[in-house]
DNA sequence: GATGAATGAGAATTCATTCAT
DNA sequence: AATGAATGAATTCTCATTCAT
């Protein structure tokens, strides 16, 4: 819709030029987020990592936290998008098939930058996991859904908790090896066993009877 | 006349004295840090809580991040002590057993204290994992070499590839459970759920028979 | 508008309170180091002698050092106007009269402020003299070039080491005297004397012939 | 008288440790002083140096400024007591010589640890040149009578301004030499300049008749 | 006498935030 | 809108000194 039919060729250089200050503010949070010690995370310093000035951060955004805030939520929107996409490729598609696809786009983002990633893990847990409270349900309710699709397939009974065990256990396995060891995550290897302990979980094999 | 008749009792007092400053303030910041907040360890802070001059806080830590190295030493020492105890206990048994006792004894110290160690997450993230890499490792060859004695009864080929899969694992899923909800951590059901994720990924089956 | 009629007057006023900031800083440097006791140079006490907040001090200097640095870098400045204005009005004259119109310059400006003078050179001892090896080099160049040009008026053979004595023993003679007694240095008695222990180190006499 | 006939045989070995810790403890400050930045010179770290308890310290000097004292009167004592050697020495010489002994003298303990000598300046300068008044006037009076004696060969007429300025200048000119070039200072052609700035000052010339 | 643990005032420095221009 | 100077509470850390053992 913003970007649909755009009536007026000449869009706001205001808004523009606000959004630019937006983006290079996130930018450099993120940048700082990424260079290894979190230290450097004061606002002057953001500012001028960000070329913008400190009245210009305060313009846009109340306070620090509100600027990690920001990046989280953008990032959880990313990642969600990510995962939509893929398991709408997987509609209709075996149910191996559908949560190894699923796996996979839990993997891409992270594997993309792991440094990113891990510094996001690291917020979270300062600021607070119900932070991504929504970006939790939304990806529950996509698995939950997906294994509803095969109960009969599958172990466990209880779809629900089963459901919230296969994201927990996924989540965790990504966060920790990024912990222990961020390069491994972009292997095939390790999306190999990814893989493997989640649909054993689910039904005991990782066969996976592949038609594509 | 000092130590002559007196044995046992009265270490040198200096040395006491001294101890209990050391032990007041580490048990000042895992105070702080289990309070929610981890934004009140201010140095300052913690002496007060430790009911310690700042000086003294010096006089022991050369600076705020070697107290929660120590506090983390000390908590991995805990859990390692932990782990080999149960993991001698479980010699002989058969395996399925003596993986649930691995897992047991990971579980048993942050279902103690969950705020606790969800607090050293958080500051191992911080600080950077290379800080608990000597623990890990430990973990690491422990479950290895228990894999070794059943390599015939499990799935996967790659004895260390499994071994690091399953400690990642059963830490992600116990950190990131304790992320979502600490308490679930200590219930038997939550423990099963690990269990079984485990021991499908390792045989394809959770079924324990069970002799004790 | 804003530069347009109003040459000259108005620079950008951001820039205006800038640099009053700095200038109030350098100057309760100043005074502080004059007023006796250096133990007064806080940078907390500075600031409040200055009438400027803890940060801005530091928004414009880095630690305390620099602001004792940036004072003696522009005192050194000062110094060195003051010899090249007299050494460039003294051209053609004779050598005893230029010699006399250096010292002359050399003693006006700590006799203007003995205190401050006595007090830079306590902390050009403290933080080490490489910080004044420039202008040091230039008043030797300056004095060697002006030996070069009477060299058969003078004893001393070795006019880079006369130079140097020269230029050594005018700002010991003066340092020292400033230490032990700050008056004298202000008085026409302790100028002749320093002009005689020159003037007989480079001729063997202070007689000056002089026709101004 | 301390140490003539040593009747008791036996001294008190209490007073011997006592002055042993005394000794430590000046030797660790004179350390700390000739290494460099003289920042380190809190009393823990002078007590840590004299491998002496903090304690111990304080038994012995009141408090830091006590200990700078001390080292400096100490150190006054030994300047003073070479000054009186090389002239008692020169007893009966022309004056020529005895002046170059005397300078000689001056220059023999800077020469041997420039470090040392430069930081005992800058805390005369620091604590108030008050501190070493009595040796100042110990040094004038040695020089006055020395003048006294050759009246009719030097060109000063008012005695006590010339021992003065002739005091003054030397050691104006040792310490700044210091300051610059303390490597130079042990030369013999520093030695040269000096005796011949000091000698045409007096004399109107440098000639020595030696018959040594 | 010696020891070293403890103290706490105070110095250096940071950083989120405000506000005049 | 943007700028960046200014603020000052809060934080880290030092150091002279005291005192119980």
């Amino acid at each position: 819709m913003t970007s649909q039919v755009a009536v007026k060729a000449r869009k706001k250089p205001t808004q523009n030029r606000a959004q630019a200050t937006v983006d290079a503010i996130l930018g450099a949070m993120a940048h700082i987020l990424i260079g290894g010690e979190s230290g450097k995370t004061s606002t002057n310093h953001i500012a001028k990592i960000a070329g913008v000035s400190i009245g210009s951060l305060y313009q846009y955004f109340p306070n620090k936290e509100s600027i990690v805030l920001a990046l989280i939520n953008s990032y959880s929107e990313k990642l969600l998008h990510q995962i939509t996409i893929h398991i709408e490729q997987s509609q209709g598609r075996p149910m191996k098939i559908a949560i190894r696809d699923y796996l996979r786009a839990m993997l891409l983002i992270p594997a993309k930058n792991p440094k990113l990633h891990q510094a996001f893990v690291g917020e979270v847990i300062r600021i607070g996991h119900h932070h991504i409270r929504e970006l939790e349900d939304k990806l529950i309710k996509i698995v939950y859904e997906l294994l509803l699709e095969h109960r009969d397939e599958i172990l466990p009974k209880d779809l629900r908790l089963a459901a919230f065990i296969l994201v927990t256990t996924a989540e965790g396995i990504i966060n920790m090896a990024l912990l222990k060891n961020p390069e491994v995550v972009a292997t095939p290897e390790f999306e190999s066993e990814l893989v493997a302990v989640i649909l054993r979980y689910l039904t005991g094999s990782d066969e996976i009877e592949e038609d594509s």
